[in-house]
DNA sequence: TTGTACGCGTTATCAG
DNA sequence: CTGATAACGCGTACAA
């Protein structure tokens, strides 16, 4: 009996080991952790015969109480279903499974309540590690986080305090290249629609846009710059806003994704063609700018990287190699996939 | 000192609460754990206090080691960056948190080994309980899981072998559905680009095209079957097919969204118009048909219920309370985005 | 109604 | 090199 639902499976503890193999327990235990206690190879041929005999796997719940460690590592994201997380969840899942690690989800929507309430969850479940992607600027949780002598990794999002290690795409880089490629084709007069100035990421794509207009040394049109809410119906907002005051432009940059195709859908309705009349930029972290029509060439964040290097930093955070906390930038990609000059690019919109 | 990467923070143990209110360990537990065992009120609630005041939380790995439980759930998926899945995934989390369990995430590629690992980690794990989305129709992992006596509950996917509880959305109704739709509108000759006949989505989506027709009294023209790859090339290769042969047809059932957005592109580059000229009906299991150009009629799979109700369903089999092994189908929805007549519908494609 | 003491499976310390 | 044994924190017979 091991109270599993009645089952009578009875699962092989250290002891049945070292009994079978003739030794004392300690001797499995050194054996099987691969102790850096010398054991006589004859001996430890023996107990790995029988390790293998029994098919004895160590009882993780003994070992974390004893070790006070449970081998699993938290990945809290505002939402998994918001499509620019399940690729990050991917990476850090398959560096972390490679490690030995189990990968535990727990979405917050972004309520602060709820993100504290997690992070007491996992202290409470001796969680080893936290990869944190938080909603708002609010680093209030980290500094709990931190104080309680958990590892966390930040992700996606920037925080002010830089007191702790965080892995994200360099929205800055991403903005100034898709803009740059825009000049580069010609276009002089480009509309930017931008995402909710309390988002770090949204005045950092912002800033992107700017930079290559002075590369180029093109003066900036202030009422060329508006706002949008990352969403469908900031976009197309955005437009109908710029064209009643009779802005002219030749091309868009959006924030993200939704604001480019809500552009894209204004601009349309208003007898724009799209793109031999404007081109559209966007900043996508939806993962299906290739099924939009026309298909839209995109700066595509490199998510499942993210995951993977964000759990490999903390894997590393872990093993106190942490000689001074960091800051990982990604490098965003251009992918063309058409010539005319519509893009999107991609960053969390929650 | 608590092991924890060398930070002093002491953790309160149901000893120190004892020590604090004065009363046994057995007391505190029976308080902590509602236990049936009678407790004096007044003492009851002088545990409560000291609880409170101590922040007391039970050691999940001690409670674990003794109990052979480990208040966690895994969610077994081939790849939560597949997006039929992200959705499953938040609906499972959602309820299991609401219970007090936390959810495991893993990714097998479909690959019956790691599906097997996997299940294995778990065991060890002493996981409570798996929700398991096998990727083919081998069940062998299932007679596996079943044999170890941990609760499991299959999703989306349907597998011979009756034995196990198994939540899924209707393929069959939902392509009944969206057939009938067509030919509620007139359409007669309608074109069916299949998924591959290995899978039992795919042969019970064309049972349902096959049931509308009779239902209208439309006599099935073999030249209109065809089937894809679930992916975009399957689709568009198929609509040349059908071209190259000269068939006719006014509309287009795919099964599944992105053989549709090939089948429309295949049309579209053909001079056909979409949706005037042909309406296409595709099975989707990605949730971005509102951004296709045309926005395309869906009938959207209730993804998020499906992980929810799965978790629900698991929840009472650990609870013993399953009296017998369910099979519950979800129908899914259609989505009318436009008037005219061209669909998408969902399903998991991989 | 309350308390004592044992065991869950491991690991680490200390003697041999 | 090996073995006995004391924790780790909790739940629960059993005794009081």
């Amino acid at each position: 009996m091991n109270g599993r639902n009645g089952r009578t499976v009875s699962i092989p503890t250290i002891r049945d080991v070292a009994s079978h193999a003739g030794v004392s327990v300690a001797t499995v235990s050194r054996v099987v952790n691969n102790s850096l206690h010398k054991v006589h190879p004859a001996t430890r041929q023996r107990v790995l015969r029988s390790v293998h005999r029994l098919s004895y796997h160590p009882n993780v719940m003994a070992q974390g109480l004893r070790r006070g460690t449970s081998h699993s590592i938290a990945l809290i994201v505002p939402d998994i279903s918001n499509p620019f997380y399940p690729a990050i969840a991917r990476g850090a899942e398959d560096v972390a499974r490679q490690h030995g690690y189990v990968l535990v989800l727990g979405n917050t929507d972004g309520d602060p309540g709820r993100e504290r309430a997690y992070l007491d969850i996992l202290r409470k479940r001796w969680v080893d590690g936290v990869l944190f992607a938080s909603a708002g600027g609010d680093d209030r949780h980290l500094r709990a986080l931190r104080a309680s002598g958990v590892p966390a990794v930040l992700i996606a999002r920037d925080v002010a305090a830089g007191a702790v290690d965080t892995v994200l795409v360099d929205s800055y880089a991403g903005m100034r290249q898709a803009t740059s490629h825009l000049l580069r084709l010609g276009h002089r007069r480009i509309a930017y629609i931008g995402g909710p100035h309390s988002l770090s990421v949204a005045r950092e794509r912002l800033r992107g846009y700017r930079q290559a207009l002075r590369d180029f040394s093109v003066p900036p049109d202030p009422s060329l710059i508006t706002s949008g809410d990352f969403r469908v119906d900031g976009g197309r907002a955005a437009i109908r806003r710029l064209m009643e005051r009779r802005r002219l432009f030749t091309a868009v940059v959006a924030a993200n994704d939704l604001t480019a195709i809500g552009a894209m859908e204004a601009l349309r309705s208003a007898g724009r063609g799209i793109p031999d009349d404007v081109a559209v930029v966007g900043f996508d972290d939806i993962p299906f700018a290739a099924f939009v029509d026309p298909p839209l060439t995109t700066v595509a964040q490199p998510t499942y990287r993210l995951g993977a290097l964000a759990m490999e930093r903390l894997l590393a955070l872990m093993r106190e190699e942490a000689a001074t906390t960091r800051r990982i930038m990604l490098q965003p990609q251009l992918v063309v996939r058409r010539s005319c000059g519509a893009y999107l690019l991609a960053g969390p919109t929650s």
